[in-house]
DNA sequence: TCGGATAAAAAAATCGTTTTTTTATAGATT
DNA sequence: AATCTATAAAAAAACGATTTTTTTATCCGA
């Protein structure tokens, strides 16, 4: 017979279990934000001895963490040599400019044709936050702020978080992460911020008026203009 | 000064190292082939020890491969609990399903615009593999021939080969991988093979005729005809 | 002086062991 | 009788040392 639990509520909130980040996984995130934020440029080595050292652990959570960036493209490894942040290219980034306005025209697409409510309303709130946030810290010279970053992402993200693939969201949030990368490396200080803002208003509006076509549009010409921007910028 | 290189050509075939493949990839390697052909079942705990006697190699390597294998989504992660093989269910191939078929029909598109005579020829080779070659190995009962795997899958790669991202292309893979587990799992033993290769013919022979939506329309067609036929023989 | 072999150093890869966390079991308490 | 707590066993995670491989430096002979 099945006994009813008689007051579930009070021990069901963390029903699924939390479990202490590992320090594997807290190293893989430490490592992924300096190579996201610039520490270490593309094609620098990196060795496991000096790894250990800088974040004070033990080889095994180190090779796990770079074993685990590999497959974000974030890292590259040569069996018996090592690893080495992933170079960077012109060459791919037009390659990864092009496999993002694909995806995400997809993406945009389907979000827009089943976002519901919830959707609207995250979607709402992650413009909020996002327009008015300054681009950089104000301090005479430009200042990449971190929080904008999150924004910024957690804004695109929206747009395409009802799309009903968790599988091509997962893949457009890694384009995102190595577009981040580029905009690093190119010294991509300041985007006219005027224009980002508005585009993203744009965007935004008319993912909400449900135009699809034209909230489409719109973001790929958002991606290819500072896409191309940044590319400009690019030396090699 | 810069002197050039006498007679470069010689020593230059292998410019990219080959570097001998670690005891690392190795074991991904044959972890990922027993967890493709069903040899562990989804959900099935993978434990450390019992990995390493079974492959006969120290923690290290093992605990890499996993981590190597997260990334494809073929492992699970939950930190201090260790591994298990990635479940799946019917929710899941739906959603596998409708994604595989928005990147191929992109890929695919892109494909048949810029592929050139080495992307014909290699096609052709790949769909002459795999036409004249048993679906199973005919001995009395129904034997899944490793072979078939390999050819099926080359021919489905040929196809979008040429649809210029790497990136794109991996994606793909990655997501054709996924398939063939719901195909073990699901006890797929034998499509009816004349209309497979009926099937398979005609994509290629659209594919050639650089007819886009016709090659799209019938690629589509081929993975929901298949995916369906699989997805009534899941049981959850 | 250049090329090629050899030796030394550095780094990657791996292993065996220790520490920490989780899971299972048994006993105590209301 | 059921739940909670304490304890023991098992497993994961992490460490440090060892082995193997690659890279760099040095030497010798043509």
């Amino acid at each position: 017979m099945h006994i009813e639990h008689p007051s579930g509520s009070l021990e069901m909130p963390l029903a699924v279990a939390p479990a202490a980040p590992s320090i594997t996984a807290q190293t893989a995130g430490r490592i992924r934000a300096d190579i996201l934020s610039g520490v270490w440029e593309p094609g620098t080595k990196l060795k496991i001895n000096d790894l250990c050292e800088r974040y004070d652990v033990g080889t095994t959570p180190v090779r796990e963490a770079l074993s685990l960036l590999t497959s974000d493209c974030l890292v590259d490894r040569v069996d018996q040599r090592g690893f080495r942040v992933a170079i960077i290219s012109k060459a791919e980034f037009s390659e990864l400019l092009k496999t993002r306005c694909w995806l995400e025209e997809r993406a945009l697409r389907e979000s827009i044709a089943n976002g519901g409510q919830a959707w609207e309303e995250a979607l709402v709130v992650a413009h909020h936050h996002l327009s008015r946030f300054p681009r950089s810290r104000e301090t005479g010279g430009f200042d990449a702020n971190p929080e904008w970053e999150i924004r910024h992402k957690t804004f695109h993200v929206a747009l395409i978080s009802a799309c009903g693939s968790s599988i091509l969201l997962r893949y457009c949030q890694q384009l995102y992460d190595q577009n981040i990368r580029y905009r690093m490396v190119a010294g991509v200080l300041a985007y006219p911020s005027r224009k980002i803002n508005d585009e993203h208003e744009a965007i935004f509006a008319a993912a909400l008026d449900r135009k699809v076509d034209e909230a489409v549009s719109l973001l790929i010409t958002h991606y290819e203009r500072t896409g191309r921007f940044l590319e400009e910028r690019l030396s090699q």
